[in-house]
Order: structure tokens, then C-alpha cells, then sequence
DNA sequence: CGAACTCTTGACTAGTGTCAAATTTTGTGG
DNA sequence: CCACAAAATTTGACACTAGTCAAGAGTTCG
């Protein structure tokens, strides 16, 4: 649904947020062979214990990363947002500990695991955006640990309702801190270590508190200040780079 | 405490761990240069906001990793045991998002980011071996999210004893089943997202049980397929490769 | 050898989970 | 584009896991 500059523009563009990219770099950037893709919600991408041949940028659209419990019980246990690359630890690890689902329609655009690994390795800059990447992911996997581990519901909430914000606006996708958020509540939950009828007593409480408004699926953050306070959010786990100097 | 040729046998092996290594590799890592180091229980290595200048790896004795939220609750958000690097991701990233502790007396080998950077980039199986340790550092982040969010405390103490236990083997440091656990009950409620209080309900109720045996600090599992099964334990998530091959 | 941590235990509390049912929203086939 | 079924949200009543507080016993370490 992009036409291909379009791609390849986005294509630079993921990995030149992370690092400063050279001549070199970008011209082999737009000679990666590469495939769009389109993919309609609660798809899986890769399921766990498969074997994937490709990564992904994704382009539009949300996706996350489960894992299940032998008794059923489910973890989010992360989310992409577009401009984020997805399984990245394909690359060097044979079989996925965990599946990627599709959140919402998305459009991706897959790069096999072989043209990655010789970009990656003909190219320093490129091998040091994703490895920017994979550790930037690995600590939003630390801020969730202290978010389930150690904030109760309310706090927890927040936390997230704030670093998707965070996310979004630091790839210009959201202004005004509100967007859309296509998660249902019982996703939310599961990505919090909560039920779902606990998340919307605590949406509901933070909506009463004036710190948020909703409508449908909608989240205007109507105190930032507050809501930041209350969700003990900073954004320094993020590793907002600004790579344009 | 280690002669120069047994730390560099261990650095060479810290990195065939993960992946075979030709002999350009091999003599490359033998021509890194490193300083050993010893500390104390306790001690701060890393600490949040910090720029660090090297890496390490980790040769005897047990690290954490911690987060600290506004109101002063820890959380515990990873454990390295002897054989793991710790602080890759100071590679490439500027400012520390968490605090790294010893959690006992530990003897390391520090690395400056600038050789590491110059090793990984001259040798791709080296490169590739960091790799292999990152995503399984991540890997492992996302089990413990599982852990904290969807099981409940009996599991989750399982889990991490389980995990323990697999890991300490996985480098030949236990056998049968049993280890020194070094860990006040403190710090395994933080690891785990539960007060200390209720860790020791739950260790002497495993113990009741007969799942576990405990004296002092010293675990030893005394019925591995009962508390696995309780524990919902797999190890696949922590991708135990057998570079020999 | 004493002070400061740890561990252990009991009594009580509080935050979340569970269950259930009404209401609203979403998605889909005709 | 409507109609309807399925899914998601909302709410209340109640249950239970884990937290809090406190105090005594054991352990560690300077």
C-alpha cells in the first residue's frame, strides 16, 4: 500500500533514528531486497518454537508479543509501534521463545534473515542501529518488569497509557498526547499482570480523576503532569535518540 | 585471583558458548586486553544515568540488575551468574537505564567499550556471539515477565529456583540439583514482584512439600520433576546452545 | 561479643481476582 | 447498509492471595 520510494524512504529512516548513517550505508539500504506485506488483526506473525526466516519494520499498525502459561494464562510481553523492527533476535536465535500476534491490521515490510545478516555485517552503522534497537527493546523489557513487579494497578496503568505516548510521539504519530490505543482492556491486562475487569475499574478511576478522557478505544491525556506523576514515568528507559545531528 | 592464562581460557569460552569460533577469533580474544577485578558483596558497579566505559564479564560470584521507583520499591530485573557478560548493552547505549549490583563477592574481567567495539566489529563471530548473549538476556526479561504477570507466587518462587538451578548446570556450576542461592529473602521478593514476607511462607511451603530442601542459602531441589511441573518450567526461553558442534 | 541484618510466625488488612449479568460496541453475512 | 451475533465493556457482590505490622529468634560480621 506504499509505493516503493515511499519503503525504502521508511526503511532508512528505521534505522537512521538509532544511529547516523552514512553514504555506504544508505545506498545499501535501498538496495535491500525487500517485500510489503499486509496482515489483518489478531494474526500471529511467529509462533513460538517456529524456526522464522525474516524480520520485520513495521509500518503501520500495532503488534505484540505473548506468552503463555501451561495453563492457559497469557502475557503481553511487548508491543511494537510503526518505525519499530520486529524480531530482530531472529538473526541469531533458531527458535522463538515467544509469539508475535498482529494487534491490528498492519502493514510490515520483511526482510529475509540472510540480506539482513550481510547488510549487518558489510556495514557497521546498520550492525549498530540494530543492535541500538535490541537494546532499547531489552530495556523497555526491565521498565515492565518494574512496572508488573513493584506499581499497583493504578500506577500501572498510567505507566503504560504514558510510554505508548512516549512512543508515539517520538516517531511524530501522536500529538496532543492522544491517540487512538487498540487494545481491548482484557489485552491491557494481560500486559500489565491484571484482569480485565480490574483495568476498567482503574480506566474508569483515572478517567474521574481528570487525568485521562475516553472515548471508544480513544485516549486523550488530559494531565500529563499528573498522570506522569502518578505513573512514575521518565522517559530516560526509552533511549529517545535523536540521531539527526 | 585468576593467572592470565586461565582468564583468557574463560573469555575465549564466554564467547564459544554461543557460537563456534574460528582461530582469527580465538587469537583475537586472546590478544584482549583486560583487567581483572575483584568485589565485594553489595556494591554498586552501574548505576542509573551513568555512562559507562566497559563492559565486563563475569567470572565468579552473582550480579543483579535493579530499578527503583520514585516512592523507593526495588525491583530485581535480572541475575547474572559466572560466565554471563554483563553491561553489553553499555556498547551502545549512552546512559544506564538501571542499576547493576553485586550481589556477592564477584571476580570479573573488564573489557573498554572501544576494544569490544573494535573486536566485534573485526570479527563477525564475536559480533554474532554478543549477539546470541543479548537476545537471550531478553529472552530471559520476557520469562520473568510471564512470571511476575501470570503466575502466582508458589509458581513464580518455583520458577526462578527452577531457572536458577538450569542456568548454574547449563555452565557446569551445580550438580544434582542443588546450589548456593546467595539471595536474601528480601531480594527474591524483589526479583519476583512479592514481599519477603511471603517469600518465606512460600519457601517453607515448597519445602513442606517436598519439593525443595533448604538450609542456610543452600537449595537443593529435591523433587525436579514435581516443581517443574509446578513451576511450568521449559527451558527453552534461555536458548542453551551447544556451540561444540 | 554485640549490633545489625535476616528469618520466621501470627493476626489482621487491603488490593485484585472471580463470577455473573446487563449494556454497549464491533464485526460480518446477507 | 442493515441486522444480528459475537465480543467487549461496565457494574456489583463477594472471595482470596498477598501485603502490612509487629515481635521474637537466629545469623552474620566487624
Amino acid at each position: 500500500v506504499f509505493d516503493d520510494a515511499e519503503v525504502r524512504g521508511r526503511l532508512v529512516h528505521a534505522f537512521a533514528r538509532f544511529t547516523k548513517l552514512d553514504d555506504d550505508a544508505i545506498a545499501a539500504v535501498r538496495h535491500l531486497p525487500v517485500t510489503q506485506r499486509e496482515i489483518a488483526g489478531s494474526n500471529y506473525i511467529v509462533r513460538e518454537g517456529q524456526l522464522p526466516q525474516r524480520c520485520a519494520l513495521l509500518l503501520e499498525g500495532f503488534i505484540y508479543r505473548q506468552k503463555l502459561t501451561a495453563n492457559g494464562q497469557r502475557a503481553i510481553v511487548g508491543l511494537q509501534v510503526p518505525g519499530d523492527f520486529v524480531d530482530l533476535q531472529n538473526l541469531f536465535l533458531d527458535e522463538s521463545d515467544h509469539d508475535v500476534m498482529t494487534l491490528t491490521r498492519v502493514i510490515i515490510i520483511d526482510i529475509t534473515l540472510t540480506d539482513l545478516r550481510v547488510l549487518a555485517s558489510t556495514c557497521p552503522a546498520i550492525n549498530r542501529a540494530m543492535w541500538i534497537a535490541g537494546l532499547i527493546e531489552a530495556s523497555i523489557f526491565r521498565e515492565w518488569l518494574l512496572n508488573v513487579g513493584r506499581r499497583d494497578a493504578h500506577e500501572r496503568v498510567a505507566h503504560l497509557l504514558c510510554e505508548i505516548s512516549a512512543r508515539l510521539e517520538a516517531t511524530g504519530q501522536a500529538r496532543e498526547l492522544s491517540y487512538k490505543l487498540p487494545m481491548t482492556q482484557e489485552q491491557l491486562g494481560d500486559a500489565l499482570g491484571l484482569t480485565a475487569v480490574h483495568i476498567n475499574r482503574v480506566l474508569k478511576a483515572l478517567e474521574k480523576q481528570g487525568l485521562i478522557l475516553r472515548q471508544k478505544r480513544h485516549i486523550a491525556i488530559a494531565d500529563w503532569q499528573q498522570l506522569r506523576r502518578l505513573a512514575d514515568f521518565n522517559t530516560r528507559y526509552l533511549h529517545i535518540v535523536d540521531a539527526a545531528e
